[in-house]
DNA sequence: TCCATCTCGGCAATCGATTTCCGACCAAGC
DNA sequence: GCTTGGTCGGAAATCGATTGCCGAGATGGA
């Protein structure tokens, strides 16, 4: 639909009377122009309408002013909440950040990894799907441009990573839960998300490590529809009066929806709790317990990393737990 | 952290012993090309580890292959979700669909507009901030790309437009509450959104025609912290046995989240009604009655339109209704 | 008055691809 | 043997900006 074609530098040469290096030097600013000629230019390029064309511009600089974010899927809140916090980050002027969504697929994370690398993007943040088989994207990001590894890595690449201490968010789970509940006398489950992913992985071990490597484990994905399914096999296998841990909230959310439809009642009946913190967990009756990431101060670490362009490092913050209504607030 | 100086098509043709012509249409098949040609190309690409770039190719053909996308927030499930499912509309590979966050901000989303505008996007999907102050950048971007405006439009752009008829939502939503509420009875109380985006301007509207142009109304934005804000209000009101409609799942979430937490009852003592149909709204218990969105089809409906590229044009999606448990499932 | 220095406009090169045009070569038809 | 037509490689133009360099003119110090 593109009523006219738009117009270019030339154009605006043309019609203030200048040569194009001119009205370059009058619009960005490089260089001292002649106050008369300025404004000749500017209304010019006013008239015109002209808006530089970034593609030209970063065809001649190597550098676009652009960071890319690849995540695994933009309806999990928690990878939302993260791109969101990310933009907020990059919010004021001067680089922008896109996001594009690798819709759980590594083929379709690729073509972003691809894609992005292509464009020439300054820098790449990238939440990988897999964690052994998004190694080919993440090390040709890395060979790249400067990539920041997000939430989950994928072991040994070359790339910064910023997450958050998954065994340290279990362990306060464990001091919690052993503080409210009598664990020799209350079984507890995990349920949690197949160790494809760094983030899963380390909870799982984080659960073995502070609990008990005989915790019984059902691994799914992360999901709410998982999270009822869980739920289900749960109440089918007889486990009453479980303590119910889980890798996320979202998970969580669907165990807890699950059980509270079967008329089971929480924190009496059963304890459940989540990982992430995300904003629904707040919203759920009763409120949900969690480990909370501090996603804001993460996304301004990476804004940080990427601002300073040193070797690639890693950056582990420290989740703290939110106490809800899903688990008592004192010995049970 | 670029390691090296990625290789060029010139780097290419040197190594291959060809002209860079040959190169480019060896890679992209343009044109036939001698086979023992094409495997020394190949070969040397390979080698070489060639990635083309896109920003070259931009300039000289005068398309770019992708789409543009600007939210006025990602954390927002139902927006987030409409990104998803566009994303998922674009995945076969051929167009990258890009996502900018403009952060509720007004001068954000003008950024995001020109920044995509000045990358030369094929078109643009634009869900307005604001219902006038938004026409700015609409106009700029429908007089530029083929622009396609979503969930919500500014009046009177040449853009095309693609979301819900919002007042066949509502209308569906008085049918359900007056086949199961006696209103001549219970007072029905409106928890919308300033209508400053063309949603909740005829969400509101809708409310007005198919209930009463008295119907009480509080308005904020969309947000869960409103919804728990209005309830308190209609609590301190003394709104008892009041049916609460209102105008997005996250502030019906908030409202339902302080009911409850205040040890009210809903269905019994209020009824809450969503309007969206997010994922959030499926596991909150009770679970909640709302009008969904077929964001599916609304997401497929604008690839189409992307890809037929036609005049502009509006299209209107019915809503349908989700019986949760919010509400009664017949006559109280 | 003359030379050194500074300011600033414009020419032309440059970034990395695609694509038009030209010409070399080969095969077929008469 | 000559012409016509088809195939395919390469030289060069092109997309739209930025920027190194040159030189004209102004300024100022001795």
């Amino acid at each position: 639909m593109p009523l006219t074609r738009s117009a270019t530098m030339a154009d605006v040469a043309r019609l203030a009377g200048v040569s194009v290096s001119t009205v370059s030097r009058t619009l960005s600013g490089t260089r001292a122009v002649d106050p008369a000629m300025q404004r000749k230019v500017t209304e010019a390029a006013e008239q015109l309408g002209y808006q530089v064309n970034l593609v030209g511009r970063a065809l001649r600089q190597t550098r676009t002013s652009t960071v890319g974010l690849v995540v695994p899927d933009l309806e999990n809140p928690y990878f939302s909440a993260l791109a969101q916090q990310l933009s907020r980050a990059f919010s004021d002027p001067g680089i922008d950040l896109l996001v594009f969504s690798a819709d759980g697929s590594l083929e379709t994370e690729a073509r972003g990894v691809r894609s992005f690398l292509g464009r020439q993007v300054d820098a790449l943040v990238l939440i990988p799907v897999h964690e052994q088989l998004s190694e080919a994207s993440v090390s040709a990001a890395a060979a790249a441009v400067h990539t920041i590894q997000l939430d989950r890595q994928v072991a040994g690449t070359a790339a910064s990573y910023v997450g958050v201490s998954n065994r340290a968010g279990m362990r306060l789970v464990h001091e919690h839960v052993s503080s409210v509940v009598d664990l020799s006398a209350q079984p507890v489950v995990y349920v949690g998300a197949k160790p494809d992913s760094s983030s899963a992985h380390e909870r799982l071990d984080g659960i073995r490590r502070w609990f008990s490597p005989e915790t019984p484990t059902l691994l799914g994905d992360f999901s709410a529809a998982w999270g009822r399914e869980a739920a289900a096999r749960i109440l089918a296998d007889g486990w009453t009066g479980a303590t119910i841990i889980t890798a996320a909230d979202v998970i969580a959310l669907g165990v807890l929806a699950h059980l509270l439809h079967q008329g089971r009642s929480v924190p009496a009946e059963f304890r459940v709790i989540g990982f992430d913190g995300i904003g629904a967990a707040a919203l759920a009756h009763p409120s949900l317990t969690t480990v909370r990431q501090p996603v804001e101060k993460m996304a301004r670490s990476i804004r940080s990393l990427i601002d300073s362009d040193d070797k690639p490092s890693s950056h582990w913050f420290k989740p703290d737990l939110v106490l809800g209504a899903t688990s008592p607030a004192s010995r049970m």
